[in-house]
DNA sequence: AACCCTTGTGTTACCGCTAACATATCGTGG
DNA sequence: CCACGATATGTTAGCGGTAACACAAGGGTT
């Protein structure tokens, strides 16, 4: 009948174990392990000595559900093999670093509908805010988000409507802008090289707000070429021998993505093609990863690190409140001309 | 005094509202929603209508302590910029998408403090798996994951001894791998470049498996240089300029990871210093991102998918138990000769 | 008709912790 | 010397679910 007395070695230690280890009650061991309250010198000492004699690891889990406070943060992203989320999530991290919060990743893979399974699943954590990438979502994922009585920022876009507070780049601005540049430096026949991912919006905006630009100046996409999955790299390569053969008089490559326009300067350098007076080339992202290459490619910053940062002061700020504020934050991308696109 | 009718409107939604809206017991709510025991077709409709009505989303949090599970399982990872941590994350993924299991990330960069801390976060949300990189812990952190009572893979290495289960490659045996090949092909005057980083034991162990194999052949590192930070592919090339600068009669360059070998091979091209017949060079990882250079460069791959999911199925295997059976899997790497690195 | 099994649903008692309040202890100024 | 505030600690009642068991109703069997 000793029951409570027997040392069960594969129970999982609770407070009680603590607490019964340094002859004070659960709660306080409880505001010493949390540093709240006032709790003398003498006590706080036995019971942290308890604790790490027993090895003893707070629940939080009882420890949410009885406080009501969970302090994680969903981030939902797309990929995690994009090179941009990453950096991302360094920002969001470096920030969140200096608060009790803490990220927790959700990969959506570009699925509508995985997102939501994505979303859903993060939510039944109740975490204490969400940063998610996009304007785009299903409506019943709308619907969660704006159920979910915590702050949410989307992120990496600000063409559209946020259900709450937003910060990012417009794509469309950067798509204008790029077919401005080109079209200053002289350039006319002018092609387009992307992926095959009508989930990807970003992506999608960036070309239309680039066709858009073209047509204002009389002009419009030569011809284009796409693809999926692969070596970016690779890919880059292929799909530029690809359209300079099939259309050998363009005299600029727009590539949706530095990866690829990395792949297909290489390809010019090495058959002879002049970058970038014969041909221009011209991506999207301010990957530094790339900068030792031969030539320094033409493209526009995507922000990613500042995104991220700002997204996670946002959450911070407003985190135990039901909204972020409905903020709006545009961030500007510059466009960096590197060697591959002449100036005027 | 009517309180209970009462709508107020931001208060979260529990079991309750949904078993009011559908006029059945909260535990037959719960039953439905987990799909659980025997429920009337009748019954359940009704309650799947009125939880979608009210956009109930269940609370785990309750739900886990209430069933003490967790269908986590922590990923515990020295950095996401890395792109051999993405790669091994998707393997993880592919498998536990298969299970009730989802993975959930942990950054350490590298810090075995920073390691600590993160596993302590983790463990207390009670984990129903461990996947950790790295052999190398703090006491502290060893006595966490023995006392965790849930399986433990660590992966990536299997120089050392694991507190559980272990999946990943030897270090030291592609370090001498590497060094036999670059010696059988003829080379001799060999070049190390690689980080400065004390904490990556795993860099440390391949560079420590190429010294002792050389010296088995009477030779040994002719030069090295290490760096820091900063884009990798710009490091390859300036750290291959200096030492190529300051030893000239260098016949071969080992990377110590793909991404400097490629600046190193970009440098060797631009510079025309002929590769593989003057100078061989090799990285390591086998980064597919870096096919469309312009030389395949030697390498040896990390099996990092490969090592993921079978982590992975360790992790699913021994869910609900207290340990992943202290199982051993070893994954051998092969080389990858590639263009720069003479065959024999 | 009494019995038992099956199927569907409800009841009760926690899970491990914390908010809020209650209580004990002590020094201190009036 | 006692009321009183400050400080330190304990008690109680949940948080929102689920395990385990209880129970009601219906349909065969014997």
């Amino acid at each position: 009948m000793a029951k409570e007395e027997i040392a069960n070695e594969n129970r999982p230690l609770t407070l009680r174990d603590v607490s019964m280890a340094s002859g004070v009650s659960e709660m306080t061991v409880s505001r010493v392990l949390r540093g709240r309250g006032d709790v003398s010198d003498a006590t706080r000492t036995k019971v942290l000595e308890a604790a790490k004699m027993l090895g003893y690891v707070p629940n939080k889990i009882a420890g949410a559900l009885a406080s009501q406070r969970v302090n994680l943060v969903a981030v939902i992203i797309p990929s995690l093999s994009n090179l941009v989320f990453p950096e991302v999530m360094t920002g969001i991290s470096e920030v969140l670093d200096e608060t009790p919060l803490q990220p927790v990743v959700g990969v959506t893979n570009y699925g509508p509908e995985r997102e939501e399974a994505v979303l859903y699943e993060m939510l039944s954590w109740r975490p204490s805010g969400v940063i998610i990438a996009g304007l785009e979502h299903t409506d019943a994922s709308r619907a969660m988000l704006r159920a979910a009585g915590v702050p949410v920022v989307e992120i990496m876009d600000c063409d559209g409507e946020p259900v709450d507070a937003m910060v990012g780049i417009s794509h469309r601005r950067v798509g204008r802008e790029m077919a401005k540049a080109i079209v200053r430096a002289g350039y006319r026949r002018i092609g387009f090289l992307g992926t095959k991912m009508p989930l990807d919006h970003r992506a999608r905006k960036r070309f239309e707000g680039f066709t858009e630009a073209l047509a204002k100046e009389g002009l419009e996409v030569a011809d284009q070429e796409f693809y999926q999955g692969g070596s970016a790299l690779v890919k880059g390569r292929e799909m530029t021998e690809a359209i300079l053969t099939r259309t050998p008089d363009l005299d600029f490559l727009y590539y949706s993505n530095d990866m690829i326009g990395a792949g297909g300067l290489l390809y010019c350098l090495e058959n002879g093609i002049e970058v970038p007076g014969q041909v221009g080339l011209a991506g999207f992202n301010g990957l530094r990863l790339l900068d030792g290459l031969p030539k320094k490619l033409a493209t526009m910053d995507a922000c990613r690190a500042e995104i991220g940062r700002e997204a996670a002061r946002l959450v911070a700020a407003h985190a135990g409140e039901d909204s972020a504020g409905a903020e709006r934050h545009v961030l500007t991308p510059t466009l960096e001309f590197g060697a591959t696109l002449k100036r005027r």
